[in-house]
DNA sequence: ATAAAAATTTAGGCGAGCCTAAATTTTTAT
DNA sequence: ATAAAAATTTAGGCTCGCCTAAATTTTTAT
């Protein structure tokens, strides 16, 4: 059995080495766990002891086999219970992430599978993000991100790459949540800003920067 | 913040205290921490310097203000997820416990009251365990023991006082579960055991063991 | 190619929560 | 009343997951 800790690491590794594709460095790590780099080290000896990573000194770490099912194990945990939490809670989209934090680590299977049940066996989670299958398989859905778009195109938000809760308070008060659709009226050249028309609401304004953020795939 | 090691003892103090009555014994708390009573004694020194219970060397232990709203707080989430696992989820009540011990440590209020809401606001866990309100107060309903009841009379079943797996399941075969309506029709003078009938099925033998850990109260 | 900078690891320590062994206090039995 | 037994506490240690400071390796810049 994987501790807290040890949950928490294989999981940022996983995200921080784009699902598991390239080595995460210590430092990486050391700054997305708010801890030094020295007591990432500690744990990286730990998780490959316990066979749960690759790690070769100085040369950064990957997940094993194993270690890659525990990370989506817990993944699969934290985006069930964000959509427990909004769709049966009432909770809103901005709010979830630090309660699925804590409950990511409760390890009970069977609970986690008859929550999946209970939910109707959802896909993603409310911020659009993919929910891993109960065998731990991630489900990649390839989607654009809105700041590839051409003036004029029309799309259906899908998801988010940002999740802090400001991030999402914007996008909720635009309107801008996975399932609208988005036409995109204009594009500044000079900053790459977007005018948006967001579901027959009028025209929005999206920075560069939050147009990155967005998920979207081009509506059929 | 209580830490989780300190919430358990917390709720365990209280439970062992008779909800907080009489003070608990360091040996006691060790036998059921599963722990050594000089870990107990740590500990106990621990929750004394944070104000949580008095505790006074070779005297035992008692919860104050602070550690019993904790206590409560604790049990309080306790039970209504289990409430949430039977009701939702469709687990036994035999099964619920372990899970329970687990997610009865996840803070957020918010989230509490939430389910608290999304459950109908039970007043009772699937054993007939009364729910803390979320203002900290325990609501004491009054039963009496099934082993006190004398032959002819109808009584209601309410809820359990040992809450083992197999002590459960024993009560779900022959259908005795809070609700139901029992009548007794024999008790054994020899060793106290009784036939009961149990919502109009055939009768059932019970013995003094098993009539003493349940609840009920006199049908009106 | 090599020196400076950056990244990483090693060494030694700390608190939480547990342990064993030994000392102390309280309770029980005579 | 007092000695034996039981309960409890103290002393010293251990692991986990973190820390700082110093040493080492890798990367970057010239």
């Amino acid at each position: 059995m994987a501790s807290l800790a040890e949950e928490n690491y294989l999981k940022l590794i996983y995200h921080l080495s784009g699902s598991g594709a390239e080595e995460v460095s210590t430092n990486a790590l050391a700054e997305q766990t708010q801890t030094r780099a020295a007591s990432v080290t500690d744990m990286l000896r730990k998780l490959a002891d316990k066979n749960l990573v690759h790690y070769k000194k100085y040369q950064g770490v990957r997940l094993t086999q194993d270690g890659q099912e525990v990370a989506l194990q817990v993944i699969r945990r934290h985006r069930l219970w964000e959509v427990f939490m909004v769709e049966k809670l009432g909770f809103r989209w901005d709010e979830v992430h630090p309660i699925a934090e804590e409950l990511e680590h409760i390890a009970s299977e069977e609970l986690i599978n008859r929550l999946d049940a209970f939910l109707g066996f959802p896909v993603s989670d409310p911020h659009g993000d993919p929910i891993p299958t109960a065998a731990g398989a991630m489900p990649s859905a390839e989607y654009e991100k809105l700041c590839e778009v051409t003036a004029g195109q029309q799309v259906t938000m899908m998801g988010v790459l940002e999740h802090a809760a400001s991030f999402l308070q914007f996008l909720s008060k635009a309107g801008l949540i996975p399932g609208s659709v988005v036409s995109v009226l204009e594009i500044n050249d000079f900053d790459r800003s977007m005018i948006l028309k967001i579901n027959e609401s009028a025209p929005s304004f999206v920075s560069y920067e939050v147009a990155r953020n967005i998920l979207i795939k081009f509506s059929v």
